[in-house]
DNA sequence: AAAAGCTTCAACCGCGTAAAG
DNA sequence: ACTTTACGCGGTTGAAGCTTT
C-alpha cells in the first residue's frame, strides 16, 4: 500500500465504526458537536477529536469544517473589491498557492478563495477564450482589470464617505487616505484624488496590503460580518452603482462621472469609451456579452495581436 | 409552472511532507 | 534510518440554488 493509501486509510481507520462513518453535508447537530467540543478541548488532534467527540467523521472531515466554515474568524460572503484586487495580485505572483494567498486576506479560506477563482477569474477567462495561465490573460488582469478595481475601489471609498459604515469593517472599501498606492510588480497606481491612474515604476516592488495592517481588516471585521458584502467582482460589473453595506442595496452614484478606467491609461483607446457608447460605464450586470468583454477583447487583440 | 441549463461552494480525494515512534 | 501517523495543500466533484427558456 502507498503513502496515500495508508493516510487515507489513517483516517477511516476504526474498522468498527469505518461502516458508520458519515459523509456528506453537516446537519446542526454535528456542527454544534464539532463547536463544543473545539471550545473545551481545543483544535488540533483531528483524529481522536473526531472520536472523543463521538463524531462519526474523520478527522479530515471534521479539520475541514472548522476550518472553513466553523471557525469564529471565518469570514463569509462575498468577495470585496479590495481582496479581488488582492487576490489578482497574490495570484500573478505565487500561483495556486491558495492559503499562502489565504494568509493576507484574514477571515478567508483557501477553499473560498480557490472558488472564487475557479468560478469568476477563470470563467472570464474561458469567455475570452484565452488560458487563464497564458501571458495574454495575465496582462489582462494586469493592465485591465486591476486598475479598474483600483478605479472601483477609489470611487467607493469616495461615495462611502458621509455614508456612514462605508468604511468600516474590512467588507468596505477603505478610506482614500488608507488606499495611497497600489503597488504591481512594475508599477504603481497613484490612489490620490485624480480618478485617472497612471502606471509608474515600481518603488518597493511589495504588496500594499488594503486590510492587514487596519484593525479593520482582521478578525475584528470577520466576526462582525454577518452581513453581506458587495457583489462586485470581475464578472459583475455595477461600476455605476455603490453598495450601501448597512441595508445591502445598491444604490447610484451620486456624483459619479467616471470614465472607461482605460481611459487615461496608458493603453487608452479611442473609439471603444464605454461611456461614450451608452453613457453609463459597465451597466450591466454579468459579463456575458457586455461590456468587459469587449474592452477585454480590445484590449487582447490591440495588445498582443492576438485573436483571443 | 416546469424543465433545462448554469453557477456556486461545501465537501471529498489524492498527494506530499513533517513529526513522532 | 526507517516506518507510521497526522496534517495541510491543491484539485475535483456533486448537490443545491438560481436563472433562463
Amino acid at each position: 500500500m502507498d503513502q496515500h493509501g495508508k493516510v487515507s486509510r489513517n483516517y477511516n481507520q476504526i474498522s468498527e465504526e469505518e461502516m458508520e462513518l458519515r459523509r456528506g453535508p453537516w446537519t446542526v447537530d454535528e456542527d454544534f458537536t464539532l463547536i463544543n467540543y473545539i471550545a473545551h478541548h481545543g483544535e488540533g488532534r483531528w483524529n481522536s477529536l473526531a472520536r472523543c467527540a463521538g463524531l462519526k467523521r474523520t478527522g479530515k472531515s471534521c479539520r475541514l469544517r472548522w476550518l472553513n466554515y466553523l471557525r469564529p474568524d471565518v469570514r463569509r460572503g462575498n468577495i470585496t473589491l479590495e481582496e479581488q484586487l488582492l487576490i489578482l495580485e497574490l495570484h500573478s505572483r505565487w500561483g495556486n498557492r491558495w492559503s499562502k494567498i489565504a494568509q493576507h486576506l484574514p477571515g478567508r479560506t483557501d477553499n473560498e478563495i480557490k472558488n472564487y477563482w475557479r468560478t469568476r477569474v477563470q470563467k472570464h477567462a474561458k469567455q475570452l477564450r484565452c488560458d487563464v495561465n497564458s501571458k495574454q490573460f495575465k496582462d489582462t488582469m494586469r493592465y485591465l482589470w486591476m486598475p479598474r478595481l483600483v478605479e472601483r475601489i477609489q470611487a467607493a471609498a469616495a461615495s462611502g464617505r458621509g455614508e456612514g459604515g462605508a468604511s468600516t469593517g474590512a467588507t468596505t472599501a477603505p478610506s482614500s487616505s488608507t488606499i495611497t498606492t497600489y503597488n504591481q510588480n512594475n508599477m504603481n497606481y497613484n490612489m490620490g484624488s485624480s480618478q485617472t491612474m497612471v502606471p509608474q515604476p515600481n518603488i518597493d516592488g511589495g504588496v500594499q496590503m488594503y486590510t492587514s495592517d487596519n484593525s479593520s481588516g482582521g478578525t475584528a471585521a470577520a466576526s462582525s460580518d454577518s452581513f453581506g458584502t458587495p457583489v462586485s467582482d470581475l464578472t459583475e460589473c455595477n461600476y455605476s452603482n455603490n453598495y450601501n453595506p448597512v441595508n445591502q442595496d445598491y444604490y447610484p452614484a451620486a456624483n459619479q462621472s467616471l470614465t472607461s478606467p482605460t481611459a487615461g491609461y496608458h493603453f487608452n483607446q479611442t473609439g471603444m469609451d464605454c461611456t461614450e457608447q451608452n453613457g453609463n460605464w459597465m451597466d450591466c450586470g454579468d459579463v456575458s456579452g457586455n461590456l468587459w468583454d469587449v474592452d477585454d477583447m480590445w484590449f487582447l487583440q490591440h495588445q498582443f495581436g492576438s485573436n483571443a
